[in-house]
DNA sequence: TATGAATGAGTATTCATTCAT
DNA sequence: TATGAATGAATACTCATTCAT
């Protein structure tokens, strides 16, 4: 290949990436504007300025879209919570940050969670996004959450422990997104991020205070 | 009205209860068969044994029949909490039944926790199934879940303090069966059931030791 | 049943017997038009004054609508065979009213031969129309052509040998009217109904000519 | 036009004629895996290891390449024929050859007769595959069955005789490959070959015993 | 109370073809 | 010569809902 041809494969290469990435933000508009059910092929298309079957020579199929849109959301969380681990210096802290941050990132930004939980879905029902793609998924997610696991570790907790840990942090705040996204928390009288706040310290706490059981 | 009038709208208004309940119970066949997504208004009145129209002479909507579902599920729900409150004697006992009678019967009933989700994803969106509508559904899983509350006003706690425990509980156990019916809980090697008795064991635990901030 | 119900239900049935053959009308006059890949689920609604959805009711896929054309197109080639054959007295002119009107029914109607060429690509295929179906209407082309069979043996052909007589003239009628309606026949100067009297005189005649062997 | 421009020239429309031979090997290879139906522009060019818009500066449109690939189908029906026929010494032999070899030629190929038959299928529509190109294909027809009347004119039958001969024996032959490909045959327990055999030659026998009208 | 017929909007995907590069 | 992107039209079929009967 000569060095022009070089530069103009580079350059392909990246209009097609800007393109998809174009796609992928209309995707992201008539989500945010229809929810999930409402976002067909035709109605991305038609937001990203394309005939519907001009979607298919960026993307495989509208659940490829989906899958695309998940992936990046899945590694803004993982920026996200990285960035906030990285802020903190001691252990506790930064599990502290960690888990925090998984919460925020999702408290922010509902679709994300919509997405997330359009991932989970899948999981139910025997489809899915096609199994490759979900265990690529879930590696994401498991890798968003893993700074979790590393400080509990650094804290003294064992693998199993720190894996437990992250299990039941997860759990958690996804309940409490929940409530926070659907507004019923606000039936008790209560508010996610303090509620969450709560949880974590006490979990750091006890993992703190040495010769008692977590 | 005259005396048999009356009786005449009686009997009639049995009738209609009892059709209403024959085409709720279809839906719930169809439900757990195809699930949400495959349970069509078609499906379910063929399920029933009528043509799609003849639906809307018992419900307004494909959604009114879902929230009727959902009530009567929510309604079971109570039901289990209740019988299980009562078994036990002392008020720790009752707290602890109803918090793990509220996750069993998820834990057991997928296709109640998907209905659960149905109800909860409505509130992310605007349509949602009708603010009264919501409002009568939401004070049922409150019910539901009243026990906890006051089972933990008996054990000491403030109303605030009792709420908090709810809101708390129920975000546990929502992030727990999330996990659990997705089959993600084995990624982390965890168990839901055995997490959710650690969690509500140890709330009980800080309840009863006196002079700590819950 | 009462009297009145009797006679709405036989009225309701009249009238759905009407529409679907009113539909069945639009199918024959866009299979006229646009040829048997032309006709599309489509375009038949249209010509007919329906949706597409429509017709959802009357017939269960368009694959129903083409079996349900190639019924009643073999149903008239029965009856267009049998009234030949009626005409005639003597088992040998019999013979030959039936062989004529077999070739002459397609011969004058292109399109039911291109209905008939449907069913038998049908079987090149896997798909086909359903192998049910497929079967009646095997045995609805074998009724139509059974009077040559019958006449075959009426003037002492085994049952075999009038078996053979049948598939025999299928064949050349079949070819003939191939040549004459794509008019290659012409290229070759040829009548094509000069020719399948010629072939079905002959075969009747080896039949009457005694001590030989067909 | 100079030399080198000249050789130039030469050089690339011998690699275009390769390529385009390539890609019509690709379409056989589709149509053959996929039927006639499934083979589409795109399919063809993947399997030739091309875009579909690359296939435009090869041919000019689909049906354009279907022609070319009926065409050499038809090459190829001719060659056989021919090497048939020149086994054979005696003209009543080589008639016979000439007209089995295009019988059996199309009994062990079914996608060839597919092929004919969307030749012939093009003719009953008003499209087709444009008048030059029918007319092309006819003489390439005529050609294969050339044989047949030459030969029968070598027994002794006039011109318009021995043109009568290849239309019936083309029509018999086509009318039994319909009923042997698409298995009808079987309904009537009968065999194509030996069908078309006691065809041919009961119609050679016809020609050689003198003195009797054909 | 129930039906059957109908609508209109919608679904994802495929197709042959065109055109700027 | 070949590509990649795009089009526009098409495909069969499903959906919740309405309405005359």
């Amino acid at each position: 290949m000569t060095g022009i041809e070089r530069r103009k494969q580079g350059r392909a290469e990246a209009v097609n990436n800007l393109k998809r990435g174009l796609i992928l933000d209309a995707a992201r508009r008539v989500f945010e504007r229809d929810g999930l059910d409402g976002a067909s092929l035709r109605s991305i298309a038609l937001e990203a300025g394309y005939t519907p079957a001009a979607l298919y020579f960026h993307f495989d199929s509208k659940e490829a879209i989906y899958a695309e849109l998940l992936k990046s959301s899945l590694a803004s969380l993982a920026t996200w919570v990285n960035d906030a681990v990285a802020r903190a210096r001691r252990p506790a802290a930064r599990l502290r940050a960690a888990a925090l941050a998984f919460f925020e990132f999702y408290l922010q930004s509902p679709r994300d969670l919509d997405l997330g939980f359009y991932l989970f879905r899948g999981g139910m029902r025997p489809k899915g996004l096609g199994q490759p793609r979900d265990q690529e998924l879930n590696a994401l997610l498991a890798a968003a959450l893993s700074p979790i696991a590393a400080e509990a570790e650094a804290l003294g907790a064992t693998r199993k422990e720190a894996n437990l840990l992250v299990v039941d942090t997860f759990a958690h705040a996804a309940g409490l997104l929940l409530l926070a996204h659907t507004g019923r928390i606000r039936m008790f009288g209560a508010s996610a991020s303090a509620l969450i706040e709560r949880y974590i310290d006490e979990r750091i706490e006890r993992l703190e205070r040495p010769g008692e059981a977590p």
